[in-house]
DNA sequence: ATTGGCACTCCTGCATCCAGAGTGCCAGAA
DNA sequence: TTCTGGCACTCTGGATGCAGGAGTGCCAAT
């Protein structure tokens, strides 16, 4: 607040004029050229003069001695945060999305459209993770008998995933245990959420002999695991080969890019951060993983209905179109929210 | 035949080496530094003399004048196909493989796993399809009402992957009906290859009142559909960072590559071409795929037993450790395969 | 068939130079 | 005050030229 309070007007539009131009030639842009392209109203010198305080509180930088300016982070923050509107889609935009989207056929097809959807649309790496279970309900869990000292366990929840798992009891178990234990589990689990069903489930081994607990509690654990499991979420990335789309600063940046992307557990943190409600943008240094210093993440959570179930980004050159992309990112969400839901 | 008998044992020997010496320096490699690295018992005038006659036969090829020799894509077909060996792995390395794979929990992990390992031990980008099940088995096939209309199918391999489709069904069915269908499913499916399936569930609605056929006919189809696109297999890759290792010739080469490896369809193309049996090395533009032109796909199929279920390998510059590659895929595929025969 | 010698070619690295773009500062105008 | 025009200065990037080195092809001699 006190530092913008140097900042009048006509810098904040200087500051914005940057972006902008350095955004679409890649190139530090001049005072010159700066007051061409933009209706300013006002001469290089002043420009130029205004650039100098916009340096000196770190909003841009320059590369060498008389060369272009160029944003710094915090530049690129600030235009974020106070001079700039999120871009909505054109018409044929949203066109595009819907009938591209509408033709999935299962949920894994949904996330596979929307990765490939949202890297076409920004022209960035796309990153879209797995609805998340943490927060939706059991829908069904189903017991299978393979032989009589194993079953599976099949776990279906309301967004339609499928999770197995193959149980190995230390007793053989009937076939009429068996269904008695299915319909306990499904009565007493089904359309839970995920977080009560341990506490729901805990007294169950004592509804049966004792001669079959063993088998139950071998089914309970592995049913807590899968549960467990599918609150790590996996992810989904897509368009990496526009990471070669910046000739510049090249192998030095993109080597820890590939990295990070391919760390599950990087991006998830990564996505985990982002607030449910709400978009975030994270640029250059603001990410924690030191791999992503000179890129920044847009991201925002999706869903069916009102809740988040996930999150879903791009990852792309801090020089990028803000604007454009968080319009692109928000209007996929809301989309892929909508189908989900639908379904 | 006829163009290999003007090579005698010694322009072979030349050609190795210069293989070897270029794999090693990346640089293109003279005369003089051959003889110095090798002992080949001649002078530089000699080795001279046969380089001249392998750039005619088109083994190697000079970038200008003047300059060094650098094998050609035949080049390095000469040199896989007759000039060395799979180079066994040390046994440092293979411990690593165990102890590695040996701690997958369930199919994905060691699918994820391998390829991680086969990333990791090549230094290029690894490739490993999930195991095919056009020659597995179906090992259970359940069926889950949700509502009365809607039923949830669960296909389980024996390969330990699971398939579900959601089924929207004409009429009602009853739990009598489904309990009926899911015995009758299970006792002509199970066991029986996928192809054999629909075969032998062709009339099985037949079986059932007049009223009820429809809902046995749509869950027939959803398992038949479910069955074919098991054989439409996922892929997953991993170490696509290696690609930034060749800081020579960058983005020209790079971004086609990183396309092809997001497009599932080019890569199941890329392995469906290994023969079962034998390891298939695909040398520059040897590859059908137009980007991937300057790389080389070293692959091979795996499986538990005799039968080949999948194919993994690895995806890197003409100009890679050919003996060193080729050892490192198959001991994995090997290990992978008694992993899954184990399970 | 092999070798040593030799002239030739071409890349590479280095230093130099020039033009262009951009800056900072200052003194004068609004 | 705030803006503007002018001016000297700096720095990059591309072009040019030059010397060194590595490598080749050819030829005559072994």
């Amino acid at each position: 607040m006190n530092e913008e309070r140097k900042l009048d007007d006509r810098k904040l539009a200087v500051l914005r004029a940057i972006v902008q131009d350095y955004v679409g030639t890649e190139e530090p842009v001049g005072s010159k050229a700066l007051v061409e392209r933009h209706n300013l109203g006002v001469s290089p010198a002043t420009v130029r003069n205004d650039m100098a305080t916009l340096e000196d509180e770190g909003y841009i930088h320059q590369p060498h001695t008389s060369a272009g300016r160029v944003p710094t982070d915090k530049g690129y923050r600030l235009f974020v945060d106070r001079l700039t509107e999120v871009k909505p889609l054109s018409g044929a935009e949203r066109r595009a999305i819907g009938s591209f989207l509408d033709h999935a056929v299962d949920l894994d097809d949904v996330v596979a459209r929307t990765v490939r959807l949202l890297a076409q649309l920004t022209r960035q790496v796309a990153v879209v993770q797995y609805p998340s279970l943490s927060r939706s309900t059991v829908r069904h869990v189903e017991l299978v008998a393979l032989t009589p000292n194993r079953v599976m366990l099949v776990l279906i929840t309301d967004t339609g995933r499928v999770e197995q798992r193959l149980i190995d009891c230390p007793s053989a178990v009937g076939e009429t245990v068996l269904a008695d234990l299915r319909s306990r589990l499904n009565t007493r689990a089904a359309n839970q959420r995920f977080a009560e069903v341990p506490t729901l489930l805990q007294d169950l081994p004592e509804a049966f002999e004792r001669e079959d607990r063993g088998a139950v509690a071998a089914v309970l654990t592995a049913l807590f695991e899968a549960l467990a499991e599918q609150t790590e979420e996996r992810i989904v990335i897509g368009g990496s080969a526009n990471l070669t789309r910046f000739p510049h600063d090249f192998p030095l940046t993109i080597a820890p890019v590939l990295e990070a992307l391919e760390e599950q557990v990087v991006l998830l943190k990564l996505l985990g951060e982002t607030a449910d409600a709400g978009m975030m943008v994270r640029i250059g240094h603001e990410n924690a993983y030191e791999g992503l210093n000179s890129t920044s993440v847009v991201s925002v959570g999706y869903g069916s209905g009102d809740e988040t179930v996930a999150k879903l980004g791009v990852v792309g050159p801090t020089r990028m179109d803000y604007p454009g992309t968080m319009g692109a990112v928000r209007a996929v969400a809301r989309y892929v929210g909508q189908i989900l839901a639908a379904s």
